[in-house]
DNA sequence: TAATCTTGCTTCTAGAACGG
DNA sequence: CCGTTCTAGAAGCAAGATTA
């Protein structure tokens, strides 16, 4: 068979033991990468973690057709090669969003518009999920002896003995690792919150934003609550963190419950305790997912011409605690429920929107809780 | 040597096309 | 209009190096 007839998708299975696989072109499983999905598994990683990994590898293979490389016979040349392609390719995601080049985001919101290419965070995620793989396979002889990825810091981790008597590498970016930007938390400004708000069309909807930007949940954490997950009477709701996938109490606003309530009552009648909080609008009622109320938000962008993503909603929240002096630090961490105090950091000293307008102190925030 | 900064890895969200 | 599918990218954390 010729390379060009060639071909891999990744597709989701029913088994919960190997959520994803990635077959070829005859619908086959690649036996390697199934067996390196099966230990991500087996390693509790998260089945959101195992199909972003085989995207990853996905990429990998399909690059490795092109170049008429057998994944076991690859060498560092050609890791430097696919990085090299990443770093100069036109990412065809972007094609279409940014087609001549020309700024199409952020005229409201002050966000950056982005480059044509493959973000510096992307080709890192492929180089970890890469050396990962190539680590696996070594360790159950199907691979090369010798990962073609380097390791972390200059040089090679691979080829280099770390005698303890010669001094130690200092840590830097290792080898085809890219230089990621600092990142900016937004803030959306109250007066398009407010706009964004009267646009929403639904109670669910008006309940779901409301709730986003006072508990700064991520959409996921929302979207997985149950009934059993309200405390009505302590003005909390229960969320499932993200990593720690433990239970949380978060303290919301009562704005945000009196439009929950009004959802509840009209929209769901008989919910069962343990029955999912939000479902979709239409039949079939099936529970909301992130794709369906992201898409919510898009609707809403195209109306009132705005580029605004969910988590903006609760960065939004963070940073006004994070700019309420009468609030310490810890407790915005607390808030945002972040593990190290570094991730509640960012929030603080940015203002209402990066368009530069002032830090409105003072000034209460509407939407927020506490 | 305590505080701060960088890096790499894991986990989740974002962008665009398409479908009923 | 409301939602799904297929890739891309940001967020969060811990460990180790660096700086104060």
């Amino acid at each position: 068979m010729k390379a060009d007839q060639r071909t891999y998708e990744v597709v989701a299975t029913a088994d919960q033991g190997l959520p994803f696989v990635m077959v070829d072109e005859t619908g086959v499983p690649v036996a390697v990468i199934a067996d390196y999905l099966r230990e991500l598994v087996a390693s509790d990683c998260s089945p959101l973690t195992v199909r972003s990994y085989a995207f990853d590898l996905l990429t990998w293979f399909r690059f490795l057709l092109v170049e008429e490389v057998d994944w076991e016979q690859v060498t560092r040349t050609q890791v430097r090669d696919y990085v090299l392609m990443l770093r100069s390719a036109v990412n065809p995601q972007r094609r279409s969003a940014n087609p001549e080049g020309q700024v199409g985001r952020g005229s409201r919101t002050g966000k950056h518009p982005r480059s044509p290419g493959y973000a510096p965070a992307t080709i890192n995620h492929r180089l970890a999920v890469l050396a990962s793989f190539y680590d696996f396979s070594k360790r159950t002889g199907a691979g090369p002896l010798v990962n073609p990825v380097p390791g972390p810091g200059p040089g090679d981790r691979n080829m280099r003995h770390q005698s303890p008597l010669e001094p130690r590498t200092p840590s830097r970016r290792g080898s085809y690792r890219q230089k990621t930007p600092e990142l900016v938390p937004r803030a959306i400004p109250d007066d398009l919150y407010h706009e964004v708000f009267e646009a929403l069309a639904s109670d669910r909807d008006r309940a779901i934003v409301a709730l986003l930007v006072s508990s700064a949940a991520r959409a996921t954490e929302l979207l997985g609550m149950t009934a059993t997950d309200v405390d009505w009477g302590g003005q909390r709701i229960r969320l499932i963190g993200k990593g720690t996938r433990q239970p949380e109490w978060v303290a919301v606003s009562p704005d945000s419950l009196m439009w929950l309530g009004r959802y509840l009552a009209r929209e769901r009648p008989g919910l069962e305790p343990n029955g999912a909080l939000w479902l979709t609008l239409r039949r079939p009622h099936r529970p909301l997912k992130y794709q369906a109320l992201r898409a919510m938000l898009l609707r809403v962008n195209a109306k009132l011409g705005l580029d605004l993503v969910l988590h903006d909603f609760r960065h939004t929240c963070g940073i006004r605690l994070a700019n309420d002096p009468s609030i310490p630090i810890t407790d915005v961490q607390a808030h945002l429920r972040h593990r190290t105090l570094a991730s509640s950091e960012p929030y603080r000293a940015r203002r209402w929107s990066s368009r530069g307008r002032g830090c409105r102190r003072g000034s209460a925030p509407p939407a927020c809780a506490r």
